[in-house]
RNA sequence: GCCCUCAUCGUCCAGCGGCCUAGGACGCCGGCCUUUCAAGCCGGUAACACGGGUUCGAAUCCCGUUGGGGGUACCA
């Protein structure tokens, strides 16, 4: 048989790093087993859903590599996936399972709803409706027939108890005493989750459902439901939550947790696709870079971890370097070059250009982000340098700073080529002249040039900056020292 | 409150009754390299939540406690 999942969010908010991960596996099982990963939209909560909303998914999921055979978009054989253009299936549905007794309008009213959930949790007991109101067929019909409204709920078999298999989780059992007699179909006909998702889970031949165990306990009713409408239902695998750096729910006080907010802040897809990956699942060995193909091969739903796992930035930015690092010189440059340009304001000329492509290399080594760039190299690029005014009180008020800068400069001035193997040997013999040491003699040089005391290598630093520009920085820096001092 | 669920270094993962004086990764600390910062290399720090069982033997199985997470809607 094969095998089909599906994703499945609600469009009702940028797509999180947790839903990413939640795709992810999906696409991973599908992809292993050679099945098929669907994408469908939740959209029922017609209130809470927005087109932004589902573009941003969209967006997000393709932005990881992810791509999905049936579904939004790509349409399939079932049709429409989006479950705000299915409503009278699930309305077809609700009515079949009232007829064959599965399910009820239910007359019962919030006030009364709402004290036996009051006297119960007085007394210690679940709070769980289990048709306490339910009304007789006449007193139903006669409601209806005087244009009453009324939900339509699910009649959940008492006593019993579901049992089911979760792939992650092993044996799960829950008794009926704790499953509320849920409601399907809102009074103005429209389907809940727990309708839509179930029927569309049926319809599509969905075999194996991957989701947050945020829905955990909503399971037994969406089994239940699947058997009264006669069909098989799924196997299931319900993934831990992600948590914050304090352990507590991930949510916006813990920073970013939109993929997008990710992306913009110049992580790399293939860094957080592996990231996401590692976050409660483990390759095997002790490989924690692994491409996705590893990962297809490898993956196992049996295998990931039943505990909340946090998600660590940190440890997203240091994969995110050994991508960046592992990515060509010139991709590098396509990828930052946009970034400096709206840093500066302006865009880049050819010259310009080329000058950024020869110093890229540098910064790429000791780069965790896409934005890492272009703050180390603008200084190639403005007319007047602006000094970090921490890197100039470290270095510049140092004694050494005004011999290293006049040495420099009487050096370079006179230099016949200017290439940074030229520049170095000059610069050491000054350094020799002096009698400074390396640290001594080439920071004072770097702030000058670059405005800070971490930029990239001095000597690749000044040849990009040329001749002109290299030597009127030096001279600038080195009259602020003597007038300082 | 009630129901479900989880529990190994600060964090993620390995471990599935003896190979564990608990392994790897990130972080952190130290060293090397070195013109800075990184990167790289080398070394170090650090955990089986607690209490009972079961067993010749438990991080691994069972029970309880504690703590975390989820659910408890005509939201998903």
């Amino acid at each position: 048989m094969t095998v089909r999942v599906r994703f499945a969010p609600s469009p009702t908010g940028y797509l999180h790093v947790g839903g990413g991960r939640t795709a992810l596996y999906n696409w991973l099982f599908a992809r292993h087993n050679g099945g098929v990963f669907i994408l469908r939209a939740d959209d029922t909560d017609a209130e809470r859903s927005t087109p932004e909303f589902q573009q941003d998914i969209l967006d997000g999921l393709t932005w990881l590599g992810l791509d999905w055979d049936e579904g939004i978009e790509v349409g399939g054989p079932h049709g429409v996936y989006r479950q705000s253009q299915r409503l009278e299936r699930y309305q077809e549905v609700a009515a079949r399972l009232v007829a064959s007794g599965a399910a009820y309008y239910d007359l019962a009213t919030p006030e009364q709803l709402e004290s036996l959930r009051a006297a119960a949790e007085s007394a210690g007991r679940s709070p769980v409706y289990a048709g306490t109101h339910r009304a007789t067929p006449a007193q139903v019909h006669g409601h209806l027939a005087e244009g009453g409204v009324a939900p339509i709920r699910f009649a959940v078999p008492r006593p019993g108890e579901t049992i089911f298999e979760d792939l992650v989780r092993g044996s799960l059992r829950f008794d009926h005493a704790n499953v509320d007699d849920f409601v399907i179909l809102r009074s103005d006909g429209t389907p809940t989750y727990h309708l839509a998702s179930t029927v569309d889970d049926v319809d599509f031949g969905i075999t194996h459902v991957v989701r947050g165990e945020d829905i955990l306990s909503s399971t037994p009713k969406h089994i239940l439901l699947t058997l009264a409408m006669g069909g098989e239902p799924a196997i299931y695998a319900h993934l831990a939550l992600l948590n914050g750096p304090d352990g507590k729910k991930l949510s916006k006080r813990h920073g970013d947790t939109s993929l997008r907010a990710y992306r913009e802040a110049g992580i790399l897809a293939g860094a957080m696709r592996n990231y996401l990956a590692i976050l409660g699942w483990s390759p095997g060995d002790d490989e924690e870079v692994v491409s996705p193909e590893t990962m297809i091969e490898r993956f196992e739903l049996t295998a990931v971890s039943r505990n909340p796992a946090v998600f660590d930035t940190t440890k997203l930015e240091w994969m995110n370097g050994v991508y960046l690092r592992a990515l060509p010189a010139a991709e590098f440059v396509e990828l930052t070059r946009p970034l400096v340009e709206s840093e500066l304001g302006r865009t880049l000329d050819d010259r310009e250009a080329a000058v950024y492509a020869a110093i890229a290399p540098f910064v790429q080594e000791r780069a965790k982000r896409l934005t890492d760039a272009a703050p180390q190299v603008t200084f190639l690029f403005v007319d007047d340098v602006a000094y970090d005014d921490a890197s100039w009180e470290k270095v510049m008020t140092k004694q050494e700073a005004r011999v290293a800068l006049d040495g420099a400069l009487a050096r370079l001035e006179g230099l016949a080529g200017w290439d940074s193997p030229s520049i170095e040997e000059a610069l050491r013999a000054m350094l020799e002249e002096h009698g400074l040491s390396a640290s001594k003699g080439f920071q004072p040089l770097r702030v000058a040039v670059t405005g800070s005391s971490v930029s990239p290598p001095l000597f690749e630093s000044l040849e990009a900056l040329g001749r002109e520009r290299a030597l009127q920085r030096l001279r600038s820096a080195a009259d602020r020292v003597s007038s300082e001092s």
